[in-house]
DNA sequence: CCAGGGATCCCCT
DNA sequence: GGGGATCCCTGGC
């Protein structure tokens, strides 16, 4: 299965109050603080994992946090993950709707591609051969929104979250390009 | 369509 | 002992 991601946000280590790694190194944390490539899988709200992947050289901590994607193949294995079923359907407009509930959000994101933390914490995303990797297929963004991050209370002003213009599977519900969306009757 | 609240548990203070 | 980088469902308009 594969998925092209649509947004993330970045944490800046020990300089950003938001980031896990603000107030230094700990168990949890630690991946952080190592070499770049690698998740950081957290468990949070005693019901979601979300993914990140370590961002800066090994000893200096920094993580991008992926918050959605686009499902690309092996979506009925990610809708059963999701406990969901996809129905048929030759309207797009349903169709998009029910995908974005594979992938829309970080929890979501993690649960379709059945991430945890004990599987998947430290694994190096850089290579193929980890079974949870980050390839580039070729695809070219035309333009990239920045935004506040979402649901964070500290720092939360900050313009650190980043989405590809216009696309459909953005987390949120009103986080579609407002042009386009006007442009549906 | 939007706002609000509950679920639920790991980790650090 | 309490907060948290979320999700889902409900109820109101």
């Amino acid at each position: 299965m594969a998925a092209r991601i649509v947004e993330v946000e970045a944490y800046l280590g020990e300089d950003d109050p938001a980031a896990h790694s603000f107030a230094g190194r700990t168990a949890r944390n630690a991946v952080l603080f190592g070499p770049p490539g690698h998740a950081y899988v957290y468990f949070i709200y005693g019901n979601h994992y979300c993914l990140n992947v370590s961002c800066l050289p090994d000893g200096e901590a920094g993580g991008v946090l992926f918050r959605a994607a686009e499902p690309l193949t092996g979506i009925d294995e990610m809708a059963e993950s999701r406990g969901m079923v996809i129905l048929k359907t030759d309207n797009d407009r349903k169709r998009i709707r029910e995908l974005r509930q594979l992938t829309s959000g970080p929890g979501r994101l993690a649960e379709a591609f059945g991430i945890t933390r004990e599987r998947d914490n430290g694994s190096d995303l850089t290579r193929a051969r980890s079974g949870l990797f980050i390839a580039d297929d070729g695809y070219r963004v035309r333009r990239i929104l920045t935004t506040p991050r979402i649901g964070i209370t500290k720092a939360a002003e900050r313009p650190l979250r980043f989405v590809i213009a216009g696309n459909e599977f953005v987390s949120g519900p009103k986080a579609r390009d407002p042009h386009e969306s006007r442009a549906r009757k």
